[in-house]
RNA sequence: GCCCUUGUAGCUCAGUUGGUAGAGCACCUGAUUUGUAAUCAGGGGGUCACGAGUUCGAAUCUUGUCGGGGGCACCA
């Protein structure tokens, strides 16, 4: 007899023979037809697994998570299936569940096209309605790998042969089709249900490698019901909606065109938003003990092949030749003589010659040097997009040069400033993480090793959650990333803390410690918002372009209703500049409703609606945007209403917070 | 950079089997003085991304180049 142990905390005996389904049937014949695995102490199995020792056991449907997780695996198998039977020749390689679905790379001569993608749906269904059965059988290392190359398999039995020889590998077979898989799967094709669509193409390297050939990977999504899976599709469309390029376009923020590709073109309406933000972090950091720099923009290339960035970031460098260029009938000509100059893709070597003016000591640090620094980096066409991925970048750089005991304080200060700017920001769901040391590391395990706890702790320290990118740091030391999503939920690296020893070493920066030693600098490389260009597109997407108040770029029109009223709603204006508000003046001849709708669709977060009634009582109907309501009030009221609404968050009077938060 | 996909007016899109282009919005002009998400009428505007080819004739077919989008790789 074995004992389980239910979720709610009952207990079973059972005979020992006993499987998965048998456990499920011993419930209830309903959930024994939900049921698509079990859960044995917290490791979803096979609904055939044969329960034979006590343990803590869970029925699991797909309605579950880990049931989702299940249909996406299967949802690739079948997919694979489909794939393989409909193209003989498709080789096989992994097909993973993935967030909201999954997708399975393949190797194929020819390419699949996007009409290719109903047809495999198609079939995918005549798959789930054959309800194969899923079984599992488990095989020597060295008969699976002589088994995919006799079925002309190749990277399945390349992924075989890396696994340790004499272990056992396990085979899924459904229908006649089978797959190496470590599992769990479900007990048939049947159970996937048809809550699925295949979503895109697209080309993926073998093994995440660039150097390897190019597979044609097919995305799709998967949901217990059809109603989940059109939510999900629809809520896609809507987040499309809030692409920042399309509202950029739309509320005429910024542009971007093949001259400059790569390069905003900011309009004075994004330029507002700019502006305001890189004013703001400016407070913020003068607050905080940083001093601001400025450094060249261009550099000469043998000042880059001493910080190291020749060798390493060469290619994604602009360069220039310094020397004015003779003309002929073609255009511009060089000598040939020319010295190499560098626009520079970083600001960190810049800062470092600020710090070796004069003899530092330990007394001065550590020392916060920030700069708005504008980048350029040339990166590859296709990892171009939008505002988020830029050559011509502007981040809100700063460089903190510490002592070693000084890393971790001076990372929880850091945090906690980040902090403070994201919840102005309105960003709560911020994902950390811990990159830690590569395979290719420069420097002593005892000191990555500090570093890392330096940095763990930090983050403790200031009661934040982070996960481990295993292997993402520098080749010179760990660092710390912060994400934020888009509006499909794709993650952007914005924040990042990350620590060098390198570079002080190799541009010499030094101070005198205690003991009069010279000593090697640590620095700190960090950002906030990492590039205003990221920041700005996240920003546009997470609120849809309905800025706070105190960034959008307009933040009141005064909208007359006949022309009686244009005098009175000039002076309206006029007093509203006076406070420093972003007014704008609409007296066209045009319909209130017009005029409402035009402005609502700019997204102006207040509309001041003045007739003749409102111009003899000197008041305003105010309308917000998202809402129908109106409200009159007095000008005076609402122009120091709308001063203190619109104030930076850093700006306003804690009194004032309070109040609002009540 | 690689794979798929896409390129018609400022924007969103029509354009049947090849017969050199259309709508709505926007813009301009006129009328309308209007009470909270589109007033009416008229008008201007396109070397159909660009180059080569097939054809009597190409937005449409073939091919090359350059953009855009989605992924991959790289990265803030």
């Amino acid at each position: 007899m074995i004992k389980l142990t239910l979720p709610d905390g009952s207990i079973r005996e059972h005979d020992a023979s006993l499987d998965g389904l048998a456990f499920a049937e011993s419930i209830a014949k309903s959930l024994a037809k939900k049921a698509i695995a079990i859960k044995l102490d917290g490791q979803v199995k096979d609904l055939a697994t044969v329960i034979d020792r006590d343990a803590k056991i869970e029925v699991v449907t797909a309605a579950t998570d880990d049931g989702l997780e299940l249909l996406r695996h299967d949802a690739a198998h079948v997919m694979a299936e489909a794939v393989q039977e409909l193209f003989p020749g498709t080789q096989v390689t992994i097909g993973p569940a993935i967030e909201n679905g999954f997708f399975y790379d393949f190797a194929r001569a020819e390419p699949f096209h996007l009409e290719d993608l109903e047809l495999i749906e198609k079939r995918m269904r005549e798959i789930v309605d054959r309800n194969e059965v899923i079984t599992r059988e488990v095989w020597t290392r060295d008969d699976a790998v002589a088994f995919f190359k006799g079925i002309g398999e190749h990277y399945k039995a390349e992924i075989i042969e890396s696994i340790p020889a004499g272990e056992d590998v396990s085979v899924y077979k459904q229908g006649k089709w089978l797959d190496l898989c470590r599992g769990p799967h479900l007990p048939s094709t049947g159970k996937l249900g048809k809550s699925f669509k295949l979503t895109k193409l697209a080309g993926a390297y073998w093994r995440g490698d660039s150097r390897n050939e190019m597979l044609q990977r097919i995305y799709g999504t998967v949901w217990a019901t059809d109603k989940e899976l059109q939510a999900y599709l629809t809520m896609i469309e809507e987040a499309e909606k809030r692409d920042h390029r399309k509202i950029g376009r739309e509320m005429d923020l910024f542009h971007l065109q093949e001259e400059a590709q790569g390069s905003v073109f900011w309009h004075p309406k994004g330029f507002v938003i700019y502006n305001q933000l890189e004013s703001y972090i400016r407070r913020r950091l003068n607050k905080s003990g940083y001093q601001e720099v400025k450094t060249p923009q261009l550099m000469a290339a043998k000042f880059w092949e001493q910080s190291g960035h020749w060798g390493k970031y060469r290619e994604n460098m602009f360069v220039v030749p310094d020397e004015i260029p003779g003309t002929d009938d073609e255009g511009p000509v060089l000598s040939g003589k020319a010295d190499l100059m560098a626009i520079k893709p970083m600001n960190c070597p810049a800062h470092v010659q600020i710090f070796n003016q004069g003899i530092k000591s330990y007394r001065d640090l550590p020392i916060r040097m920030a700069e708005f620094g504008c980048c350029h980096r040339n990166e590859a066409h296709g990892a171009l997009h939008g505002l988020m991925r830029v050559r011509q970048m502007t981040q809100d750089d700063a460089h903190i040069f510490c002592t070693e005991e000084q890393i971790q304080s001076e990372t929880e200060h850091f945090v906690n400033l980040l902090y403070a700017v994201y919840t102005d920001m309105g960003f709560e769901d911020v994902v950390i993480k811990l990159a830690t040391r590569p395979e290719n590391f420069g420097g002593t395990i005892e000191r990555w090793d500090a570093a890392e706890k330096a940095l763990g702790d930090a983050l403790r320290a200031t009661g934040h959650d982070f996960v481990i990118a295993a292997g993402e740091g520098a080749f010179y030391a760990p660092k710390l990333e912060f994400h934020l999503k888009d509006a499909i939920g794709r993650s952007w690296q914005v924040g990042t803390l990350q620590l060098d020893y390198v570079l002080p070493e190799r541009l010499n920066a030094t101070y005198v410690a205690e003991d009069g030693s010279r000593k090697f600098a640590v620095m700190l490389h960090r950002a906030i918002l990492g590039t205003l260009e990221r920041f700005i597109g996240i920003m546009i997407e997470s609120c849809a372009g309905r800025l706070p108040m105190w960034l959008a770029p307009v933040q009141v029109v005064v909208a007359t209703i006949t022309s009686e009223a244009d005098a009175y709603a000039e002076e309206a204006v006029a007093a509203l500049r006076a406070a420093g508000l972003r007014a704008e003046l609409d007296i066209r001849n045009e319909k209130i409703n017009y005029k409402v709708r035009e402005h609502s669709v700019g997204k102006v977060p207040v509309i001041l609606v003045a007739g003749k009634r409102e111009a003899d009582e000197r008041s305003m109907s105010m309308r917000r945007l998202g809402s129908q309501a109106q409200e009159v009030v007095k000008l005076d009221d609402v122009v120091k209403a709308l001063t203190v609404e619109c104030t930076p968050p850093d700006l306003v009077p804690p009194a004032v917070k309070a109040v609002a938060a009540e």
